[in-house]
DNA sequence: GACTTATATAAGCATTTAATTATATACTGA
DNA sequence: TCAGTATATAATTAAATGCTTATATAAGTC
């Protein structure tokens, strides 16, 4: 019962991450691609401290996971985590990125990275 | 695009009414069994007030619909509300609630109701 | 090493949120 | 009509949240 109170928790912990318009947006878009921090950037009008914060708080629950390629961060979605399932079927019932992804590869802003 | 972005807007906005354990918690019960507020009561260690205010914001979003019996109001999922099926699936992740439908049926406090 | 670009962290602030207490409303039954 | 029970609303407050600006770190280039 508090194992299953910890778990409710938890949860509600992940989903209220997913609550917040910025975050939910990033988390469809890394459903569909890898992104660095500069890539998200052109999505989203607000500051390169507010996209990082919100990754920050997503990699700590475990929903993100980061790869260092040279001077880019690059993150997506981490298929380990125990919310991964749910995640996914949330992501599903969100709004199509590609026009978000257009512009992301559009404005190319890592283009400098090798890949 | 402002119509997607709206749509997030919204989807967001649920998914952060979902991301309160108290909230989470009462929707998966009804999801179970309809209830009036001094059976949620039982379950929770908050006031009266507390839940009351919980109930309001899940009705104010469509995710619930009320009906007055006496001086009982019974609350239950709303399957006209346009997240339902996003709901469904979401509380099927969720811990079950037996445990707390239990206290609940023990303590039985709209005994005097009719139903 | 100096300069630039990408990203992270820290500090401060305004807003939102969820709880509490107090009070109001609605219904029931004597 | 009065008393009791169920629920809702209002006002207040403390805590959490998300943003901004400023600064730090890390890597790449010359």
């Amino acid at each position: 019962m508090p194992q299953l109170a910890m778990e409710m928790e938890a949860t509600a912990r992940v989903l209220k991450l997913l609550g917040d318009p910025t975050r939910l947006t990033i988390l469809a878009i890394l459903h569909k691609r890898e992104c660095c921090v500069c890539e998200l950037m052109e999505v989203f009008s607000s500051s390169q401290p507010a996209i990082s914060q919100h990754l920050r708080k997503l990699k700590d629950a475990g929903l993100l996971q980061e790869e260092r390629r040279g001077q880019w961060v690059y993150y997506s979605l981490r298929p380990q985590s125990e919310y991964y399932s749910l995640l996914q079927t949330i992501l599903s019932y969100v709004p199509d990125q590609d026009e978000n992804i257009r512009k992301i590869e559009e404005a190319n802003p890592a283009s400098r990275c090798g890949c």
